[in-house]
DNA sequence: TATTGTTATACTCTATAACTATA
DNA sequence: TATAGTTATAGAGTATAACAATA
């Protein structure tokens, strides 16, 4: 049975996931952190220390917005700034342990509100997005 | 075959909607604006006029917030605000049709873009996304 | 001279507190 | 007095342009 036909309209899942983002957002601890923050530390903890150039770039921001988010991280200890020995111009940036607290804290409580919204949905429901979501993780690696 | 284990777990489905929506945010056209903004516009054209109280309370920010993105939408051509003549004090947001024009710009955009990334998914893939869109549109209504 | 990062400046977007106008 | 909205002020977050330090 080819799946030749697969009537996926790009524009009802662009809201749908819209919608989701915006549902899993409201649902976030107070004080959060911005989307960049997150993302950034997140990177750090997956990948570990990096430069500011290549973070800026990964995450789609200009150096200076960077420099800048590197600062607030640094003064709300959530992030390191370390300077390379080999290159006196490099800054390497890493996540703290309160960094990773945080990012755990934010993830139970996310977990937690989306759990709320999976009750209200019938198993047979749970059980396609479950069927969907490595789809779903391929389509945005 | 009931489906009582669905092991749809949270915590990576809510990271897959980050990603996703990260993604899709980053095929934006130029200058776009912002996610309140948007979510505004697609309300008021979706619900008709609406006042600003129900408007900040709809999209979760405060009044003064709400006040001063209808000045950047009015100021754009965006949108209007017209006084209630049954109530002095209430002000009524509605949507133009330039902000109509950019709701449809912005969605053919984030279309494109999102079909490109369906073009490196297995139809397999695609229609497994296809199958579960409508439980994730009641997910998040 | 090229690369890495920072500083200067300006704008959007948000919040809380204080205010004005209407009911 | 209560409700609807605005203004004042402060801070996060972003961009571009100009700068400093290192290679």
């Amino acid at each position: 049975m080819p799946a030749s036909k697969t009537a996926l309209d790009p524009a009802r899942l662009t809201a749908a996931v819209e919608r989701l983002f915006s549902v899993l957002r409201h649902g976030n601890p107070p004080n959060d952190i911005s989307l960049t923050a997150a993302s950034t530390l997140r990177r750090l903890e997956r990948e570990g220390p990096r430069r500011l150039t290549e973070l800026a770039a990964a995450e789609g921001v200009t150096q200076p917005a960077m420099t800048q988010l590197a600062q607030r991280l640094e003064r709300d200890g959530l992030a390191e700034r370390t300077t390379d020995a080999t290159d006196g111009r490099v800054v390497l940036v890493r996540v703290t342990q309160a960094g990773r607290d945080l990012l755990a804290r934010r993830r139970a409580v996310r977990a937690e509100h989306l759990t709320a919204l999976l009750r209200d949905l019938t198993p047979e429901d749970e059980a396609l997005i479950a069927a969907a979501l490595p789809a779903l993780e391929r389509l945005a690696p």
